[in-house]
Formats: structure tokens, C-alpha cells, sequence
DNA sequence: ATGTCC
């Protein structure tokens, strides 16, 4: 356990929330600041909120932070990504078992996976036994028990969705780590069954609001909640909780096909034991200080003493598989990558193609105008973001990635 | 992020 924690105060008077930052030496923008001061001013907010390096503006609650909740729980806090993170596997492959060319293992890859949003983005009957995953795991059936409850929650791409990638910063990598040795990370979340079911429940908290007798202010509509013991507070946990386990299993379905096109084109390999698959966008019921709370991370990962978690950079940069030392102040939790320094509106106005390229030109990846805003100057520095974050998480491993997927 | 907005 370390003693010399690393973060500073953000908040404004004595009487309010505190809000713990782990901001040294990484840009804070005003309008999160402000956005963080609108999250710790609600009652059920506590006992402080703790602020990652990463942080930036984000929709309802700031990414990057971790908001404990008493009794509440606020679903454009976790927002419509649900259940989005990161998995990692080890493999037996070394550098020099890779080919000096990637561009055909992509292609392989971006056949194996279906990426990207609508048509393409699905897979149609894919010869792995996709769906009875579903069925297996009892997420069929869950969702089922969701949808009768709550009507308009309706999709018919659960099963079609399932082990695909989606698109936006949802990325596949192969990437090696200080010893040569080869990697597989990927990112993604619930795609659009979790899309359905945070906007659904976000809507429908924006409507309690007309019944609700407030003995305090609400500056943002968008902190909407649900309070305990209310109906929809138990449905918002069943469906948040149903669309973070998809979002698991889609990166373990995904990871297989990933896995599959691999050994079709390079040499025989297993898989060494270290794996991670960790969410960083998702609630759920944890103990602090004694205290049962509901905890948001937006942005975050759990960072309990030992436990291994994901860090990326941004494509072409590096990405970090991280151990946890269990800081009680952060509500044992770390940064989920470098968090955006400029928005992708301005990334795609102020980063040129051939700036893209050079920052991209060691690794096998699409160098088109459709990534610009994923290009790593659109990013925070991930050496900052690191050092701001010693007492949360030790660095197990660095990774370089060689291969990355887009969608 | 997303059956992405008609």
C-alpha cells in the first residue's frame, strides 16, 4: 500500500464533495472541471470523487472518474457504451515469428472480425457457434427477461453482433512487449443492444425528473438518476449488468476469431496464462471504508491490490498491462488510456494526413482521412498519463503495437 | 459509442 498518495484537491469550498485528482503534470480543461464540480454537487454523491489522469469532457459524467453513488445510481453516467474495455492474451509467439509484411494478417483479421457500424459490422452465421454463446451463457435468456419488462428496448442484432468490433476508438492490435514477445488486445463494449439499453434507461430517468420533488439543484439534465428501491433502479441494475457481461463476452468471442485468423497464417502457437478482460465504462455494487456504494467508472478501471488491468496509448503509441496497488482514495482504480486532448471534430480540422503517417509508420494500420480523429495527436501524452498515476497502478509490461484494426 | 439524422 503506498503512503505518498499522488493526487491534489479540484473542488471549490470546504462544505462540498471532495474531488481527488490524479492530474499532475496533464491538461485540465475548464469545462470538465466544471462538469466534475456539477457531480459532486449532488447529495448522493460520496464520499469524494476520484479524477484520473485521462480525464476529459464527457457526456453526463466526465471520462475518466470514478463517482461513488449512496442509493442513486445515474445512467448517463455510465452512459451508452456500456460495459466497453479492454482484453489482452499472451501468446508463445515471438517478433520473428511474425511476417515482415502485416498487411495480409489485417486483411485476414478484418475478414475474421466483422468491424465497423451497420451492414458489414455484423457477422452472417459465422461458423464458430456464435449463437449458441449466447444461449450457454444465459444472456438469451436474460435479455429476454428485459425486454418483456421494458417493450421498447427491441433488437434483433444480439446474436448478429456478437464478436464483432463496432467502430469509433474500438480498435484489434497485435503488439509486443519488451521481450519480443507477442500480444493480442482489443477493444470494444455491448454495441448496439448496450447503445439501446443506456439511451432507453437514460430517456426514461430524464422522465422521473417531472415527478420528482428535488431538495436540491440539478445543474445538468443529464445527471438524471434512479434512487433505490424504485422499480427502474432494479431494472437499470438487471440491464446495465446483462449488457456489461455481453460486453465481456463480446471481446472473448471476438478474441477467438482474432485468435483463429492468427493461426492460419502464422506459425503454431498457444496462449501463455496471463489474459485480461476488464471493463472501464460500468457500474456496479462495491464496499469502500465500510460503505456498500454503487460505483461509476467512466473511464476507469479497477485497480484492486493485484489485479491486472489495460492501459492503451493511442494507435501507433504504447499501451501498458498494469497491477493494481489497491489506492483506497482512488476507490482502487486507474486511468482506462491517454484520454482525448482534442475533440474529433478538431483532430479531423487540425491533423493532416501526413502527419497521420508519420505518427502511424511503423505499424500495419488503415493511414486513411476516416482515422484522423483516432491519430495519436489527438491524444494526451500516455507517458504523462502514466507518470500521474505511480500510487494507482505498477507497469507490468509495455507493449509497441505493430498491427491495429479500425473499424 | 450507435440500426448515428431526416
Amino acid at each position: 500500500m503506498e503512503t505518498n498518495s499522488q493526487y491534489e484537491f479540484l473542488h471549490v469550498g470546504s462544505k462540498s464533495t471532495p474531488i481527488k485528482g490524479w492530474v499532475q503534470g496533464v491538461p485540465l480543461e475548464e469545462q470538465a472541471r466544471q462538469q466534475l464540480q456539477n457531480i459532486a454537487a449532488l447529495p448522493f454523491v460520496g464520499p469524494w470523487v476520484a479524477v484520473m489522469p485521462d480525464v476529459h469532457l464527457g457526456k453526463g459524467a466526465t471520462v475518466g472518474s470514478v463517482v461513488p453513488t449512496r442509493g442513486a445510481i445515474i445512467p448517463a453516467a455510465v452512459g451508452v457504451d456500456i460495459g466497453c474495455g479492454m482484453a489482452a492474451v499472451r501468446t508463445t509467439l515471438r517478433a520473428s515469428d511474425l511476417p515482415d509484411n502485416l498487411a495480409q494478417l489485417r486483411s485476414s483479421i478484418e475478414r475474421g472480425v466483422p468491424v465497423g457500424n451497420g451492414r458489414g459490422g455484423e457477422h452472417r452465421r459465422m461458423p464458430d457457434g456464435i449463437e449458441t454463446r449466447m444461449t450457454q451463457s444465459g444472456l438469451f435468456q436474460r435479455l429476454e427477461a428485459i425486454k418483456t419488462k421494458h417493450r421498447k428496448i427491441r433488437t434483433d442484432k444480439v446474436e448478429h453482433q456478437l464478436g464483432t468490433l463496432g467502430g469509433g476508438n474500438h480498435f484489434i492490435e497485435i503488439c509486443l512487449d519488451e521481450a519480443d514477445v507477442v500480444w493480442v488486445m482489443l477493444h470494444s463494449g455491448s454495441r448496439g443492444t448496450g447503445n439501446l439499453i443506456g439511451s432507453y434507461f437514460i430517456e426514461r430517468a430524464r422522465e422521473e425528473l417531472a415527478h420528482r420533488v428535488l431538495g436540491f439543484h440539478l445543474p445538468d439534465k443529464d445527471l438524471a438518476f434512479f434512487l433505490e428501491g424504485e422499480p427502474l433502479f432494479d431494472d437499470y441494475v438487471e440491464a446495465v449488468s446483462w449488457a456489461q457481461d455481453y460486453a465481456r463476452h463480446n471481446r472473448e468471442a471476438m478474441m477467438a476469431r482474432v485468435l483463429n485468423e492468427m493461426r492460419h497464417r502464422l506459425p503454431k502457437f498457444q496462449l501463455e496464462k496471463m489474459a485480461v478482460n476488464c471493463h472501464h465504462n460500468y457500474v456496479q455494487r462495491e464496499t469502500h471504508f465500510g460503505e456498500s456504494l454503487l460505483v461509476t467508472r467512466k473511464g476507469a478501471v479497477s485497480a484492486r491490490e493485484g489485479e491486472l488491468g489495460i492501459i492503451p496509448g493511442s494507435m501507433g503509441t504504447k499501451s501498458y498491462i498494469v497491477r493494481g496497488k489497491g489506492n483506497a482514495d482512488s476507490f482502487h482504480s486507474c486511468s482506462h488510456g491517454a484520454g482525448r486532448v482534442m475533440s474529433r471534430s478538431a483532430a479531423k480540422q487540425s491533423i493532416t494526413l501526413s502527419q497521420h503517417r508519420e505518427a502511424t509508420a511503423h505499424v500495419e494500420c488503415r493511414k486513411d482521412a476516416g482515422v484522423i480523429d483516432e491519430s495519436p495527436a489527438a491524444y494526451k501524452s500516455i507517458d504523462a498519463v502514466m507518470a500521474a498515476q505511480t500510487d494507482l497502478v505498477e507497469v507490468v509490461h509495455t507493449l509497441r503495437q505493430v498491427l491495429c484494426v479500425k473499424g
